[in-house]
DNA sequence: TTAATTTAAGCAATCGATTGCGATAAAAAT
DNA sequence: ATTTTTATCGCAATCGATTGCTTAAATTAA
């Protein structure tokens, strides 16, 4: 059952007293071949059970049609959604994709860049594992010519494509509406500051507050809460100041949001009413918890389909070297009971 | 930025005067080349910014390091999770992870297979749509010598590697957790029967009232209640018999489950004391819907690892013709409150 | 009937890396 | 000093499909 040589074109010819030339021109259905000759060909194709052998294709053309993907975690709802948006624009343009994961770890980052460069891919698309520093590997990417997507998790300052959610409005948004619910007291969980997006929503948590007027409170600002532990850990100190928030956002996950509500839940506050809770991501859970959590939706797999299209308008099909893109994606404040206390607004 | 030729290991022979042999040789690190020119090879590799074409070195090797993933979809946990699963072992390995989505459709699996095949995989690992019927794609993966492994959704008749849960067990556990609670009428959401899976759970429950003597009722097994939604309107259905049942397993998914809460809720009906609610899955949800579902887990990380295993184990290393072994792993059922009525038991 | 044109199919190089075999030079043995 | 062995490295075929060019045959035009 091993080791058995598959059928090529050779087999065909050699069978027809044909030159492989004409079995490949047959094959690839376009060129110079008569009908009755294409259509025997065909024919014992499908009797010898033949597979077109992609490797020697891709190698003599040039290319292999097939989109690289990293990303932190496959199984995290965000990036399997993003993947699976990928995949379907993808899929309907003959292309396939290879999946990395980083496992949050750099190190293990520039190893798949660098298996994904030694596969020929046509395109690579990054979002950037959290002890992200150096983008060394970025710049290798782009030294060979390939097409590079970063998505989310970006390095900035490098000058590539680049789909984003506008976590800073998104933040804006989220506070802002804390805000006009008559919470006076709004702490934030922040994420790793080396991450863009971590940055961007604790701006736009700042920019919420300036544009109200509402001082800042460094004690307010718990950095690091990241997991659904974290976030305990750090509502527990937070409530437990003499000052405690009337509001966390959790800025970083809705995990960390989950891990807020049960301590809150524990300590006996009442959500909206003494402690609102906002989150981020919108995870399917977020609507079955009691109260269900006010969170922001990023449109995940929606940005799976952008960075695709993005790679088949902007740069498979036009030659010239266009400027690298940038598009930025709305994400929408999902307002839910956990936040509700004013109910003129529901 | 674009078309630039990428160096290849004739240019870093030319620029030292050798032969590619020597320069393949040298990079691959093995055979008889003197210290002092691997050395200056190596050295021009990394100046010349030299990577490996994989497709050149697969063609010739015959193999491409690269094992071929179908799921019906990418973005649900299960299979993200045995997804991840795989990666973990495959990157130790060395190997990669071509993954694709039939999106429940047995005509997009096909193409899937013809992908696979056309690129040499190492390895396929299918799981099968939902609308599985024929299965003479996986024949034609046989056929080309390629390594099948099924897992989960399978075509048990056909003679191939196989990782899977215990499902008749899991619902004979699940069924048997229900009637020691005291449940007396006890009713069953499944799934396509064309699913070996859903057979098997169906089984387990049928196998579970033998056991303890309690009659089947027809009226009280729905088909087609996969959805969070479809489970909603058959267990509208049947609470609205004269004699409705007091328990639900809804062996199709968590989210049917779910669906059954909530009508449930809606309804007025209290959970577990009114109505007992089982699920499907482990998702990470049901651990913190009020109450929380009882469900069972399938482990579904290990099982990822499991199968990469079975690949290195089995196939990859031994070269004879052993027969497809069968894995089966005995899923877990986690008793949550929403079937804890009898209180003795937590 | 002959010349011009179209059509069909073969030839051979190419993509880049690998590898068995042979050749040469250096080292070791006699 | 001569022969044998070993270490290095080159040569050339190979993996399977693609494609520009050429040739042969068939069709049309004159």
């Amino acid at each position: 059952m091993k080791n058995q040589k598959r059928t090529t074109i050779y087999d065909i010819a050699k069978k027809l007293n044909l030159n492989a030339s004409s079995v490949s021109r047959a094959l690839s259905n376009n060129s110079n071949v008569s009908e009755a000759t294409r259509k025997l060909i065909l024919d014992t194709a499908k009797e010898l059970n033949y597979k077109q052998n992609s490797l020697a294709s891709n190698l003599r053309k040039g290319h292999n049609q097939t989109i690289g993907v990293i990303v932190p975690r496959i199984n995290q709802n965000y990036f399997a959604d993003v993947i699976a948006g990928i995949e379907e624009v993808t899929y309907q343009k003959g292309y396939n994709l290879v999946i990395c994961q980083s496992n949050e770890s750099s190190a293990r980052e520039v190893k798949c860049v660098n298996t994904l460069i030694n596969q020929h891919v046509s395109c690579i698309v990054i979002s950037l594992s959290a002890d992200f520093e150096d983008d060394k590997h970025l710049q290798t990417i782009k030294e060979h010519g390939i097409p590079l997507i970063q998505f989310d998790r970006v390095a900035e300052h490098l000058d590539t494509f680049k789909v984003l959610n506008d976590n800073e409005q998104a933040s804006i948004d989220a506070v802002s509406h804390l805000i006009e619910q008559g919470y006076k007291r709004i702490a934030l969980l922040e994420g790793p500051q080396n991450l863009n997006i971590f940055r961007q929503r604790k701006a736009g948590y700042l920019a919420a507050l300036k544009k109200f007027n509402v001082p800042v409170l460094p004690e307010l600002i718990k950095e690091n809460a990241w997991t659904k532990e974290l976030g305990a850990e750090s509502t527990k100190e937070l409530l437990n100041l003499a000052e405690p928030p009337d509001a966390i956002f959790a800025s970083t996950s809705d995990f960390s949001a989950l891990g807020v509500l049960e301590v809150a839940t524990k300590m006996g506050l009442k959500v909206p009413e003494e402690l609102g809770i906002c989150g981020y991501s919108n995870e399917a859970f977020t609507e079955i918890t009691s109260p269900s959590i006010t969170t922001i939706d990023q449109y995940s797999v929606s940005m799976g389909k952008t960075i695709a299209n993005l790679y088949f308008q902007e740069i498979e099909s036009s030659e010239k070297d266009n400027n690298p893109k940038i598009v930025s994606i709305k994400p929408k404040l999902i307002v839910r009971s956990s936040t509700l206390r004013n109910k003129t607004e529901d």
